[in-house]
DNA sequence: ACGCACGGGACACCCCGTTCCT
DNA sequence: AGGAACGGGGTGTCCCGTGCGT
């Protein structure tokens, strides 16, 4: 066992990328088991279910990543360098994901469409963080003047993240980085038409 | 007794949707039992194995789908009204799906990618040839001077399919074809931005 | 096919040792087949089901297996002769059995004892015209003055069934034909012993 | 919950009369589930297949017509007090059945003999040892003088167990015990003959 | 806090017996 | 007579969750 790591959260450690890896019903408790080295026994000391652990994966996972999101936003201060970070950060989970198996919303939300009803309402809630993030920054680059004010903010947010999760697929469908650049160049392509003249440094038409 | 050939349509048409929308671990033979109608001799009469069926199913569904879109392809000549078209059914597909449970390539991308080696090549397959229909199209369009010849080809079938995926999944998981909307309107504007001036009437902005 | 027979009597011809080998319940259609080298619907159409054929097949070994005793019996005239051929007739099966799988009115009773009516009402019947022939052949020897008339008609036939077909088994399962020899043995000194004297050579005493 | 060594313990109790009676073959695991009460689950965990739980019940069936023989047996000193009472053994076998179902050995050594290797051998041994009691049984007798020493007594032992074996079978098959009664009379005259006279008080002849 | 025995029950797949069509 | 079709029961595996023992 980790050091300081406490059992619970060791099994979180080891259980989110499976899940996000083979989702719900393709997981079992003893691979689960096989994963963590406990026994039954001691995985169900620490959640009463299977389901109740796979919420707690997914949030283990969620929170894993929005660490790591903020912590790349973290110093960046005008609209354009955060979004540029927030598309760097996806640049970089298409090469080597966060947690291994690609985006815990995206796979969620598909595998529990029909299916699971909490896990659905997890994914539907992450993913309204991820839009309000990006309109919130995207907001503040309009008032402050560094965007154009025909943004459709609530639109940019929605193409920005449907590109990005249809690019991470693609690119771990086909073990190939590249739909992932496609997208952030394009998106960042996007973002750069709707600076204001003047307001930054041009960069490299892509 | 029933034609063979008849018993095995009937099966693919009623188990594709529930493979789509439950995935290949999360569907169970008795659920294929309680679709069909049938006892499992006669599934089993027809696919040697689940896997056998699901990745017959898989086809199936590609098969619908690709009918209806090649359908709506009909007739369309220019590069620009046919890839219009192709927005149009996806428009329509986040609307009222062809085979329940959204997009069967990026299901099975999903489910399939870390579990399921076969599933997981079909996919690709049907992927590769979206890719080369849209960059089929596009290119055709190059050469007869519709599309600037700055386009990238290859980027764009990319970028678009990526989109597509990507915003299927944002209205699956919203059940909200919003997201679809957003992302046809920004990929009809980044067409457009390609038409060479004077080679088309103006539509109307979106 | 064999010259001259039908296919219901190769069939019969076939599977009757087969279920006298393993059971009723122990062999299946696809068995049948195989060793008639018929699909099912050529067995079908000589026998309506499975029970039908197991039933006529029971009456082919014990036809079989009676022509053969008859024969054993023919040209036999006294009581002791005629004992000493039925016993003789046992030692030779207990060596090589006219039908495969040993008597297959003991297997019937031992199978369909609380599971296949039929065929326990079939057994009986053959036993029971085991049990009458054994008297008949008693009988005509204490009324010609040949045996002696303490003897008790009814136990001696019993008897004298019960050792054979118990020793039968025996023999089977040591696959030794010593327990057989032994309860000839026994039967013929039994029988003996009721032979009132002068009234034939003595033989060899066992 | 329940202690496994008791639910084994209920599982061969239930389970040992239904093989006694329907046969490896003929006795499903459904049947096994319905008199035990468990479901597959509970019945797996204890016995890893159908032909394992065959042989322990079988080896149970057995356990208990031996403890009830050599409870019978009990205070028996003398050859002659004992072998009648394996006689009377017998002859309560056939009117109230240790086992439901007759004799294991001989059903399975029937049902077996062509099919099941395993089961063949267990029954074997068990008749091995039921030669060897009686033949040392006879064979005490022998050197006390009680018996007289021309006896055969391989051969008295084949030709006992022969006989209550097949007379057995008779009473099933006519569900009458007097072919059992025969028998035992017979093997007990039998027995008799042997006897040195003025050893012991004359019973009254059957 | 954890290991492990326990057992209910779903699951996949096989194969059996029968019918129907050719 | 061949053989496809199919209802259905078969076995054994696995899975999830419980509760006991340590």
């Amino acid at each position: 066992m980790r050091k300081g790591a406490t059992t619970r959260e060791l099994i979180l450690e080891q259980t989110a990328p499976l899940f996000n890896q083979r989702g719900y019903a393709g997981l079992a408790m003893s691979d689960i088991m096989a994963a963590t080295g406990l026994e039954k026994g001691g995985v169900y000391r620490h959640f009463e279910s299977k389901e109740v652990l796979a919420l707690a994966a997914f949030d283990h996972a969620i929170r894993r990543i929005t660490d790591r999101l903020l912590g790349a936003l973290q110093g960046k201060t005008s609209a354009v360098e955060r979004i540029t970070a927030i598309l760097d950060f996806w640049d970089a989970y298409a090469i080597d994901p966060v947690v291994a198996g690609g985006c815990p919303v995206m796979n969620t939300a598909i595998e529990s469409d029909d299916t699971h009803p909490a896990l659905r309402t997890e994914a539907r809630k992450v993913m309204d963080r991820y839009q309000r993030l990006i309109r919130r920054i995207v907001r503040e680059g309009v008032s402050v003047g560094l965007l154009r004010d025909d943004l459709d903010i609530d639109a940019f947010a929605s193409v920005m993240l449907s590109t990005l999760e249809g690019a991470l697929m693609m690119s771990m469908l086909y073990r190939d980085p590249i739909h992932m650049t496609r997208a952030t160049t394009h998106l960042a392509a996007l973002l750069r038409g709707y600076v204001v003249a003047g307001t930054t440094r041009r960069r490299r038409s892509v």
